[in-house]
DNA sequence: ACGGACATCCAAACCGCTTTGGATTTCGTC
DNA sequence: GACGAAATCCAAAGCGGTTTGGATGTCCGT
């Protein structure tokens, strides 16, 4: 509990070579039992902890995890990603990693993975938010690091480790329930569909209406950041239009809100005169659930998917397997408040 | 650009003690130019990059910064925090730090500070969120590790390095402002004012209404995490009280947002009948920027604090210094839509 | 009494880089 | 042409761990 020994100190305390008391901390077999509890001992009370670049240097490997986001403002610099790191880092240092991020000018993100490969600083990484030209999984296999998708990368399903939830199903479901409430007229307000859970998102709603013979109208679909304001001014206009809809899928939460301000001040009541489906993440700091929540949603707990993620990427660290594994969240459809059926004016 | 060489390689690809090769990477004078040259060319052909975990060992620096954030589902888990970090980090890879975040169980905190120290892992920490009770800075100081203060640790101010907005002068000037709108009962949604920045925003609010000799109404005053709900629950209660504010005074643009759909919920409107003034953090989520801002605000970027704060810990860990600094940043206080006269009803 | 199987422990090499303390060359000066 | 300074470059010693390849001692069966 005093200042820092090293290990050298620390073996000359205890008459022993580092070797021994080296192996008696790691728990190797070929240590007495009466030694290893001296050394323990000794350890705790001279505060001996190893040097971690030292450790990492002879054994390797870094302990490290790294996350590599770029600066802009866009879609990765939200809630929804710190969430997911939060689920992420608990898992690390529950299996003693370090959490390294990396905000980096959007350009020199290839670099940026470049580095931790080279300079070994991390030991694998994570991928946020893959796109539909996604191409950064074919640099990681290329520098040989590990690494596991959150959300999926089109075409390479097979071949990478990834964790999502099943947004197209989502959307289906949701788009599905606001057209059994007898609501035709349906705006997505979709992330950047450059992403693919965007993508996917988009085609759910698509399929469910298409299932039931309608057209998706290109005037109630848009794609953007999922900003407050985005859902206010999109709702906006489109309730002011000609021929308003009645229902509105969004794919934030944030969104909603936006929207849901949006009704009000058209003197609409949300729930009655217009519904609002919307996915929800489960941000602690917006939370959607008690009795009735606010707004009906499809919920999936992007936390609980950062903890898989890890957990995922730490096991194909400590023992690779060639097959690369996956798991696929659903969403729940949950009911609240801001669904009703369509008003029949 | 192909594999990895390291440093012993590539000396011998050029026929070059390791010395040499460092110092011509590293800059030092003592090389000619030309051979600089040489190295560098070679350096970029066989691309060599070097193992960091060998040179942290080397120099004795870890070049990373910790910021360890407890688990909990608190004040620190939000947006705010991302947003910091995402200030820091910049600057941090900017200068060829990494940054490097632990997710700790609560009472895991001070455990995670003696291990960054002790292990080396960091360089230097941030101090998120000090309390008014808080002791980190304690541990921190007996540890020898540098480290700044996210805002302002009580009874401390001068021996600790610290970045803090005027969170009581702006919460001054906001009520000021409400007060010469004409409005008297102002309702003050805080944060947990077991934290030091609630607590000064807490007293801005008080010394401006006694400055005019009014006395601040309990009822009126609330203090939690800052969530959506939080803001439109305890604004509804209070709206639908014998005695309802005119105005509010929110901490957070989350809950801002919360209070406006209690507003609209109760059939009145925002700006007219009852006002709103928020902070707003600058959040690239959630802006509230544009020619007129949806809500009348004190403004600070908590991104550039983040900037701000990393620039000086990395200062104080590359030039020691002795005594403390610390950089006091002022809000701005912008008017927007949410705010008008007290409606004499 | 002897050889082998275990149980313990250790000296030294190694991980890949930086840095100390010279060694060697080059060059301008007197 | 000798000499000290300046310019270049290098061998080797760390940094603080882990790990290899024994060395030593103990116990047992025959």
């Amino acid at each position: 509990m005093s200042k820092g020994v090293n290990l050298k100190e620390l073996s000359q305390r205890l008459n022993l070579s580092q070797t021994t008391v080296s192996r008696a901390l790691n728990g190797y077999p070929e240590v007495s039992a009466e030694t290893r509890k001296r050394v323990a001992e000794m350890a705790e009370k001279l505060g001996y902890a190893p040097n971690s670049q030292a450790r990492r240097l002879a054994t390797g490997r870094s302990m490290a995890i790294g996350h590599v986001i770029p600066r802009s403002i866009h879609e990765m610099m939200n809630p929804i990603f710190l969430e997911f790191i939060a689920g992420a880092g608990e898992t690390y240092s529950r299996h003693g990693y370090d959490m390294i991020i990396s905000v980096v000018e959007d350009d020199h993100e290839e670099d940026a993975y470049r580095q931790i490969a080279s300079r070994k600083k991390a030991d694998g990484v994570i991928i946020h938010g893959p796109a539909n030209d996604e191409r950064r999984h074919k640099l990681l296999q290329e520098l040989n690091l590990p690494f596991v998708v959150h959300g999926r990368i089109p075409g390479a399903e097979e071949e990478t480790s990834w964790i999502d939830m099943n947004n197209r199903r989502a959307f289906e479901r949701a788009t599905n329930l606001l057209l059994d409430l007898g609501h035709t007229r349906i705006a997505l307000l979709n992330g950047l569909e450059h992403m693919d859970f965007a993508r996917r998102r988009r085609r759910g709603f698509e399929d469910a209406l298409q299932a039931r013979g309608l057209t998706p109208d290109a005037l109630l679909m848009r794609s953007s950041d999922m900003t407050e304001p985005y859902g206010c001014d999109n709702a906006m206009e489109m309730l002011k239009s000609d021929n308003p809809p009645t229902a509105f899928l969004v794919s934030s939460m944030i969104s909603a809100i936006g929207v849901a301000r949006a009704i009000g001040q058209c003197g609409l009541k949300t729930g009655k005169d217009v519904s609002i489906i919307t996915h929800d993440d489960a941000l602690s700091f917006l939370p959607n659930s008690g009795e009735v929540p606010i707004f009906t949603c499809t919920r999936s707990s992007v936390r609980y998917a950062g903890e898989k993620a890890a957990e995922l990427l730490l096991d194909m660290i400590t023992a690779p397997i060639s097959t690369p594994k996956s798991l696929h969240l659903d969403a729940e459809l949950i009911i609240g408040q801001s669904t009703g059926p369509a008003s029949s004016n």
